[in-house]
DNA sequence: CCGCATCCGACGCGATACTG
DNA sequence: CAGTATCGCGTCGGATGCGG
């Protein structure tokens, strides 16, 4: 196959699949990508494979069912790896395969965009919240 | 302001904030940008301001009241503007402001990363499940 | 130590109808 | 045309207990 390929292959790619169309496949897919914790353990496991419990104790407050849930996800859909090693207490291992690996820096995009734009975000809130405070938090105080 | 300051402010907000904790403004804000319609609204507002009305025929299989709820999320984090025409059949206009220009293009890049790699997905998912038919279907039982 | 299955409460979301 | 209000269902998501 040669290099000619690879920008045709893109571009067949993006022609063929419109996520704008409510039935495409990619709608699904992005949908599972914007899950709540996908960024996350994506962004995790960025920085080198990790163990179930490694991955619990660093994105806070994710429960172990999500997790698992989340991480299934990503296993079936190609994205991490997952190695179970069957020592005495049992050992799994989650790493990015290519695929993940191509992923990864886009969701950590997202994550350091909300991480510096926070401030201005906030400011615009308040400012929002300041203009209209009637139709904010009023009824039924306890 | 000198060009130093700009990665100095970068340096800095990354520090102040870190997604991975739970309580930090930062996990609500990538949690709101996750949301399931966020991405397509940024994406179809970053090719130029948009009506109500075209937003929801571009947008296929959302509701009217999702994306006026998305819309109001986004103008309430100063993301996009809200300009309402006094006509008599009232015409709104929705459009990006540079906070949501400057977002918008990382968005666009995960709804392109899904287009691209839509294959592989699909690849991986039928390699997946014809490795465990088995937990597939399965209740009927007595 | 890992994670699967179950139960169950809480919203998220869609459909509908009404105001400006 | 844009937006709000109400209602009902479906799903998500947390807690617990068991199996490997």
């Amino acid at each position: 196959m040669p290099t000619a390929t690879a920008a045709q292959r893109r571009q067949r790619a993006r022609e063929a699949y419109d996520a704008f169309m409510a039935e495409c496949p990619t709608r699904q897919l992005l949908d599972t990508l914007s899950d709540k914790w996908m960024g996350l353990v994506l962004a995790s496991l960025g920085g080198g494979p990790k163990r179930h419990s490694e991955l619990a104790r660093k994105i806070a407050g994710v429960s172990q069912k999500m997790l698992t849930q989340t991480l299934r996800t990503l296993e079936r859909d190609g994205l991490v790896t997952r190695t179970v090693t069957p020592t005495v207490p049992v050992r799994v291992d989650y790493a990015l395969t290519p695929l993940g690996r191509d992923l990864a820096p886009v969701m950590l995009a997202i994550k350091a965009w909300a991480e510096e734009h926070m401030d201005q975000v906030r400011a615009a809130r308040a400012a929002y919240d300041a203009g209209r405070p009637e139709d904010a938090t009023s009824p039924a105080l306890p």
